[in-house]
DNA sequence: TTTCGATTGTGATTTTGATCACAGGTCGCT
DNA sequence: AGCGACCTGTGATCAAAATCACAATCGAAA
C-alpha cells in the first residue's frame, strides 16, 4: 500500500500531513489472510487496529461453538477491539477474515508513544474510535426498536452492500435470527 | 457543587488540576429538575453533557408514544447525547429526571474552545465519550447474546442498584421485553 | 384512614420465531 | 462429468414472549 491509497482511507477521518502518513505506515505490517484465518484470537489482549484493503473481516462472539456476528468491516474501513485494547483483558471477541483478504496491522501501543509529537495522530486514533463505537451502537440498537423483519428492512436500506458479499447464514446472527427465519423474510420481500 | 465534590466525580475518570476544574466549573449550570423534566428533548441538538448530583436521569426512546429506555444515569455519572454532539443532528433520545433530580449541565461546545490550553479536560472529555460507548455497548451486546431471563440475571449480577431504584415497568424496556414478561421472570427468581 | 392513581401480578390466548427435518442448489475439486 | 461440502429454501412442530384482560397491591395526598 501507498501514502497516497492509505491517505484515501484516512482522508475521511482526519487530514493527515505526510510526515504523519510516515509515521502511521512505520506501525504497519500487511498481512494476507486465508479465509477464516483469525486475526484476532479469542483471549488475546488487543494492542492494534485494522484496515482492509481488499477482502472483509468479521467479527463474532462464539458462544459454545456458534458464531454470533458482531460486524464486519470492508474494504478501505478499519476496526479493533477497543473493550480489550482499554481494559487490556482478554478479547471475547474474534476478528477473521470473511473472504480471502489483506489486512494491514497497525500498532497502536507503540503508536500512542509518538502521540505529544504527532497530535494529529492523536486526534485520528481517537475519532477512529468515536466513530467505531458509534457506528457499533447504532446497530445494536436496532435490537431495542426494531423486529427481526423491520432490522432486515434497515440493512436493505443503509447498507445494501452487506446483503451483497455477505452470505444469508453470517448475515443472520448478525440480524439476531436464525437462518431459517432470514430466508423466510427475504422470502417475503420479493 | 464545590470543587472537591466535583472532584470526586471526575477523579475515576481523571485527575485534574484545581485550574482545570475551575474551567470546568464555569461552563457549567447547576439544574434542579422535578420528576418528568426533560433535559434533552426529541429534535434538539445535543451540545452539552450532564452530571447527576441527585436523582436519575432516563434516556429513551420515544417510539409512538411509548418510551424505549437506553440508559439511566446515576449519582456521580455523566451521560449525553454523543450521535447528535458529533454530528449535530437533531436528538433522537430523550433524556429526562427519572425522579426529582439535580444534574449538572456542562456546555460542549464552550468548553471545546479551551482544548489547546488544557490538554486534560481535553482527555477528560474523550475519557468520558468513549466509557460511555463501551458501557452502551456492553449493554447492547446482551440483545444479541442472551434470552430475556439471562439478561435480567445479568443486571441482577453486574448491576444490581438499577432493579432498587427503577421501577419494573421502566426497566422492561430496558431489558427489551414487556412488562408482564419481567413480571414473570422475576417471579420464577425467588 | 380513606381514596385515587399508578404499578405490579397473573391467567388465557395469540403471535412470532426457534427448532427439527429434509429437499434442492451451487461451487470447487478431482 | 461426478462427488462432496456447504448453503439456501421450506414445511411441521414447539417454545417463548406479546398481547389482552382484569385483579391485587402499593403509595401519596386529602
Amino acid at each position: 500500500m501507498d501514502h497516497k491509497t492509505l491517505q484515501s482511507y484516512i482522508q475521511p477521518v482526519i487530514e493527515l500531513a505526510e510526515e504523519e502518513l510516515a509515521l502511521l505506515m512505520s506501525c504497519a505490517i500487511k498481512r494476507p489472510l486465508k479465509k477464516g484465518e483469525q486475526l484476532l484470537k479469542q483471549g488475546e489482549v488487543c494492542s492494534t487496529f485494522y484496515l482492509v484493503e481488499s477482502g472483509y473481516l468479521r467479527t463474532y462472539y462464539d458462544r459454545e461453538g456458534v458464531a454470533i456476528n458482531m460486524n464486519f468491516t470492508f474494504e478501505g474501513d478499519f476496526t479493533s477491539n477497543l473493550r480489550s485494547y482499554r481494559s487490556r483483558l482478554p478479547s471475547e471477541l474474534i476478528i477473521e477474515a470473511g473472504e480471502d483478504t489483506i489486512a494491514w496491522i497497525f500498532n497502536l501501543r507503540q503508536l500512542s508513544q509518538q502521540y505529544d509529537t504527532y497530535p494529529n495522530v492523536t486526534r485520528f486514533v481517537r475519532r477512529l474510535a468515536i466513530s467505531q463505537l458509534l457506528a457499533a451502537q447504532e446497530h445494536s440498537d436496532l435490537f431495542k426498536l426494531y423486529t427481526p423483519t423491520e432490522r432486515y428492512r434497515h440493512i436493505e436500506k443503509n447498507n445494501p452492500h452487506l446483503l451483497q458479499r455477505v452470505s444469508l447464514s453470517q448475515l443472520a446472527s448478525y440480524l439476531g435470527v436464525t437462518r431459517e427465519t432470514l430466508s423466510r423474510i427475504r422470502a417475503k420481500n420479493n
